[in-house]
DNA sequence: GGCTGCGAGACTCG
DNA sequence: TCACGAGTCTCGCAGCC
């Protein structure tokens, strides 16, 4: 392979004269930090599959790189999320780079249980042997300016580019070019747009929240104590505020365990076994404290400090830490850092927010995300978005006439289940008996919603279902057997998916993903079958956020920024004055972006804060 | 004795 | 054996200097 290190204008022009017209190019990026907004670009490597080159970065070029990169018939790139996110910064208009190839994502999708970094797959698929891999920080020792570096540098465009040419035949092989090059590719470009968005963030309000909670764990230390006497010491601050000093820590579960007890109260619970605890040991759990409750004041309290020491601690402390200079959070978006196709958040994981709805905080930690001035979040949610996955993986002709028909299922398979007696065509939202029976037995269908339906598509036995929902074994069979009556091609498909599953080594959806899992393992027939579903959520969300993401070039007015994807919803950012606009169209696109048996229910609400949208 | 790494157990979300 | 997929925090033990 031939090395050149670029150091001016017109030897780069020079060596993309030689570049062979509408050809694969593989480009690596070289930058200072991995948040966009901090983030330097230091130079970039190139490699046509016969030359290579490292170029130090001036702003003088970018128009030579674009055209350069436009020229090219596939742009290579091993993470590319990120590369597209340094290219926007060297002014490289990354939305309009027409053919991507991710050759991390490549990996991902031919083996999701395998290592993936670009070194990891050098040794593995290329053979390049230990010595001559460097990481980037043993690389940048020697500085940006060094032999070592440039090689360092070209190497993983080199590798890049190796790895496309063994990755790009395996992909047709095994049926992924839809996946790959409709699903995936497409969708980097959206994990570039929201890691260099980030979600605006109101600084003051958060401080005085986590000052407000601070003083309530005070609060609930102190009544913690008092209530089981526990001796505790009280130490004024600085502030003037105090803090309580028990003599036990509440967070460590043996000390909790014996506190408990010593209140009279007896823990039946126990973990699951590990290395250390072959037989498990008592669990101070939600399970325990549930059965606990009203038993005691000290478990409930615990109950209560429990929920809020992890707002605190996990959100409200930290947060502060990952707020940028523009007051906007950048959270990193894992592209491939799941088994199912989901997408992962990190640094924060602004994919589990405390949601007002599940918890009782005193406080809507949702909040603090807001719109800037002149502008509204748009909230964008998949309504039961899992169970039209099952009426698709299944086709079960009674769910998929469901869900046609507007038919509430979840009161269909308590009615079922429970033998309610509610006529079936009350069942339909249509029917003017159905909002009545709705509320009639809302208790009763929540609780088969959350404890049959939901269950059921994860796999769960009756001997799990009972122990949960605090039934007999008994009668959690003839629920599921209610369930499944009702939709009998359900069982069919769970079947079908496990003996597939026996014979291949792997399961895979309708658009080619697939899961490898061991087919001696009994949970990975569980797994195998959630996948269906889980994996086929994934890939509607990513066609969803492609596509919404293409209404910026026909709707620049709007003033469209993508934020975040949460599964089975989309937070977005849109100018105040076409929010009634744009609602409806997006509503389209997100319903109508992949083919199903049944139709799509996108819920859109908007507001200026996020905690707002309930 | 102090530091670091890691497994376990708790919580958060869809 | 018994519910899928994630991330983060804290505790407490093991191993190292």
């Amino acid at each position: 392979m031939q090395r050149e290190v670029i150091k001016s204008l017109v030897q780069l022009e020079s060596w993309c004269k030689d570049f062979a017209y509408m050809s694969p190019l593989s480009l690596d990026t070289e930058a200072t930090d991995l948040n966009w907004y901090k983030l330097q670009p230091e130079g970039f490597s190139l490699c046509d599959g016969k030359r290579t080159c490292y170029i130090s970065w001036k702003p003088s070029y970018s128009k030579t790189l674009s055209s350069l990169i436009n020229s090219c018939s596939e742009l290579i790139m091993h993470n590319a999320s990120f590369d597209l996110k340094v290219l926007q910064k060297m002014k490289v208009d990354y939305l309009s780079i027409p053919n991507i190839f991710d050759t991390m994502i490549g990996a991902w999708i031919l083996n999701e249980n395998k290592e993936r970094g670009l070194k990891d797959l050098a040794k593995r698929i290329l053979n390049i042997p230990d010595s001559d891999i460097l990481t980037y920080e043993e690389a940048i020792k020697y500085g940006s300016n060094s032999e070592t570096f440039y090689n360092y540098a070209m190497n993983d465009s080199i590798w890049a580019y190796q790895l496309y040419e063994v990755e790009k035949p395996l992909i047709e092989k095994q049926g992924m070019d839809y996946l790959f090059y409709e699903i995936e590719m497409p969708f980097q470009k959206v994990i570039a747009e929201m890691s260099i968005n980030g979600f605006l963030v109101d600084k003051e309000k958060a401080f005085k929240m986590r000052d407000f909670v601070a003083e309530l764990l005070v609060e609930k230390k102190k009544q913690l104590c008092e209530s089981a006497n526990i001796p505790f010491t009280t130490q004024t601050l600085i502030d003037g505020s105090y803090e309580v000093i028990p003599t036990i820590n509440f967070n460590s579960t043996p000390q909790m365990v014996n506190v408990i007890e010593e209140l009279g109260l007896k823990i039946t619970e126990m973990t699951k076994p590990s290395k250390r605890f072959p037989k498990g040991q008592k669990s101070v759990g939600k399970e325990t404290i549930r059965r606990l409750s009203g038993q005691h004041k000290f478990i409930d309290l615990y109950d209560e400090y429990t929920s809020l020491e992890k707002l605190y601690t996990s959100y409200l402390l930290t947060v502060e830490n990952f707020i940028d200079e523009d007051d906007r959070i950048r959270c990193d978006l894992n592209a491939a850092g799941t088994v199912t196709g989901r997408l992962s958040a990190s640094n924060p994981n602004l994919e589990n927010l405390p949601n007002p709805l599940k918890t009782s905080l005193p406080v809507n930690y949702r909040d603090i995300f807001i719109a800037p001035k002149g502008k509204t979040l748009i909230v964008c949610d998949y309504s039961g978005q899992e169970l039209r996955g099952l009426a698709e993986v299944s086709q079960d002709p009674a769910l998929i006439e469901a869900f046609k028909n507007d038919k509430d299922i979840h009161l269909s398979v308590t009615n079922s289940c429970l033998q309610l007696g509610i006529p079936d065509e009350a069942l339909y939202t249509s029917h003017p008996d159905n909002k009545k029976y709705k509320t009639q037995f809302k208790q009763e269908r929540d609780k088969l919603k959350n404890g049959v339906v939901f269950p059921l598509i994860y796999g769960k036995t009756a001997y799990g279902m009972a122990k949960d929902m605090n039934i007999s074994e008994d009668l959690a069979q003839e629920w599921i057997d209610g369930f499944l009556n009702l939709y009998p091609k359900v069982r069919d498909s769970i079947d079908l998916c496990a003996s597939f599953l026996k014979r291949s080594g792997y399961v895979k959806n309708k658009n080619g993903r697939r899961r490898r899992l061991n087919k001696t393992i009994p949970k990975s027939y569980r797994q195998g079958f959630n996948f269906l579903i889980q994996g086929l959520a994934a890939d509607e969300m990513k066609l969803a956020c492609s596509s919404c993401q293409k209404l910026k070039f026909f709707y620049p007015e709007w003033e469209l920024k993508l934020l975040l994807p949460v599964h089975d919803e989309i937070v977005m950012e849109i100018n105040d004055t076409y929010t009634n606009e744009a609602i409806p169209i997006i509503k389209n696109r997100m319903e109508n972006c992949m083919e199903l048996c049944v139709p799509e229910v996108v819920d859109i609400k908007f507001s200026k804060s996020y905690g707002d949208i309930k």
